[in-house]
DNA sequence: CTGTATATTATATTG
DNA sequence: CAATATCCATATACAG
């Protein structure tokens, strides 16, 4: 049957040469349109997009030629499994390591070497413009906010006090609390942006009061920033990197050092992105796709991440080295939160149609010591405990959204929620506002709904004409209450605020 | 129990 | 404006 493969290859390339074609084309309009836009200086806010640069363009269609050689070659794409995932992986981050002029002459365990490595932010870049200017809005919130954290006594006052429930979470990640009017929140033109291309599957504010920054990930492995108060020439403060070869699946921002990002991608890599450095360094390389990433809000030393078919582990940014892993669950493990305010209690939801609620102090020693585990119908897209700590949210494939309470999460509501998303809309999953009070989730008819505590139901629904896409990710701003940022499948970024 | 095949879903781009 | 390509999510049906 190896002619028939073959054509099915031959089939596969074409289609990416086409895409390719048809990526380079939308670029030129793209370029086109902002030129006419610039030109007839139309009063009306632009919305605002990600550009890519000319020469870099040039780079991202390499790939293919190297797909090519790589395919006539005969480099056999993988013995064990036909739907080569690992291979396409491999391949398509080929198109960074093109840097070393040695790697597609060479044997995929070079290649595979040269990619065991730190990428730096300069290769990684594909924006037209500079990106200095994002990289020094960054190093300065990281000074300012270092500054205030050593002139904060408060810590030390609140390590004294861990009893207290209120000042350990106000020590915790340090997220504000607030109750916010629903009906307040209002979308902006100017905030919207598409600041990648393609479905995203992460979005995350920079925890700093100093500049509001959205950080997002995308099912290519483009990590975009948009600095949504920037002037607009600087290229719509929108900026474009490319650390990994596969989806993103997770990022962590240290709130105490905003130089330092985590990024997790599904070909099992796991980067840091160190501004200082302007390096997307690599810190772990395992076998199996990296689902989830989660760091334990008050040990920036612990990096708790779902591998593989339910397997979870913990790198220690002091030896640079993961724990063996834990199985935890069945199938892939979707989200990893953690109580703000006992954070050896962590919280995982997975595709195995359950969520656990896990004693860290037990669960090295014993896995099967889940302290709770809830059972939905379908793969359960995520569960996160609320600020106080009080409320856990699940969301899941099942069309219910479950809200837990009480002193063991006894208590249980199931809250109807359409979720089947399909293949093209990234899964669901209902966030915390800034108290107990909301989760907010999104709907397929380009709303954002919010599920009310203690109505047990979804009692209003954030719409605007200027969002054109379903909002599938969130992120709530951990110090500004009620700023809030949904994204897209198509890459843009909408952020409500109070008015 | 493991693997394959298929329907589902919305968006952006094409003609 | 309607047709089309997307293609790494998920559940189900069915074969081995």
């Amino acid at each position: 049957m190896a002619p028939h493969k073959l054509t099915e290859y031959e089939r596969l390339r074409l289609e990416n040469i086409k895409r390719n074609d048809q990526m380079l084309a939308a670029l030129k309009i793209h370029s086109k349109l902002s030129q006419l836009s610039e030109s007839t200086k139309r009063p009306r806010t632009q919305t605002k997009s990600y550009k890519v640069s000319p020469e870099k363009k040039h780079r991202t269609e390499t790939p293919i030629v190297l797909r090519r050689s790589l395919r006539t070659r005969g480099v056999a794409p993988d013995s064990s499994t036909a739907g080569g995932l690992k291979d396409d992986f491999d391949e398509s981050q080929s198109s960074i390591s093109r840097k070393n002029p040695n790697s597609d002459s060479e044997s995929p365990l070079t290649k595979r070497a040269y990619e065991r490595g730190p990428i730096s932010m300069r290769d990684a870049y594909r924006t037209d413009a500079s990106d200095r200017k994002l990289i020094e809005a960054i190093l300065d919130c990281s000074r300012k906010s270092r500054l205030s954290e050593s002139n904060n006594e408060l810590d030390d006052t609140i390590k004294g006090m861990e009893g207290n429930e209120l000042l350990g979470s106000l020590k915790v990640g340090r997220k504000v609390w607030g109750s916010i009017d629903v009906d307040a929140l209002k979308l902006e033109p100017d905030n919207i942006a598409r600041v990648v291309p393609g479905r995203i599957l992460n979005v995350r504010f920079l925890p700093t009061t100093d500049a509001r920054i959205v950080v997002v990930g995308n099912k290519f492995g483009d990590v975009g920033f948009w600095d949504v108060d920037a002037d607009a020439e600087d290229g719509d403060g929108i900026y474009l990197y490319h650390p990994h070869p596969a989806p993103i699946s997770g990022i962590a921002c240290n709130p105490f050092s905003l130089s330092k990002m985590f990024t997790s991608c599904y070909n099992g890599f796991i980067r840091l992105m160190d501004t200082e450095r302007e390096l997307f360094e690599l810190v772990y390389a395992g076998d199996h796709a990296v689902f989830s990433l989660s760091q334990s809000p008050n040990d920036m030393n612990s990096l708790y991440f779902g591998e593989g078919n339910g397997q979870l582990r913990v790198w220690d940014a002091r030896t640079g080295k993961s724990s063996s892993s834990w199985g935890l669950h069945q199938n892939r493990i979707n989200t990893i939160d953690f109580k703000p305010q006992n954070t050896n209690i962590m919280t995982t939801s997975s595709t195995d149609g359950t969520a656990c609620i896990w004693d860290l102090r037990k669960v090295g020693v014993n896995r099967s010591t889940a302290l709770k585990c809830i059972r939905h119908e379908r793969a359960v897209h995520s569960a996160y405990f609320s600020p106080s700590g009080r409320f856990l949210a699940t969301t899941s494939a099942d069309n219910m959204v479950g809200l837990f309470s009480g002193d063991t999460y006894q208590n249980m509501t199931m809250v109807y929620h359409n979720n089947q998303t399909g293949r093209w809309i990234s899964s669901f999953r209902g966030i915390w506002g800034w108290d107990d009070s909301y989760v907010f989730v999104g709907n397929m008819r380009r709303g954002v709904d919010v599920i009310s505590t203690t109505g047990k139901d979804v009692t209003a629904t954030l719409q605007s004409e200027h969002m054109s896409a379903i909002p599938c990710r969130f992120d709530a701003h951990p110090y500004e209450v009620g700023t809030l940022a949904s994204a897209t499948s198509g890459g843009q970024v909408y952020i409500w605020r109070p008015s």
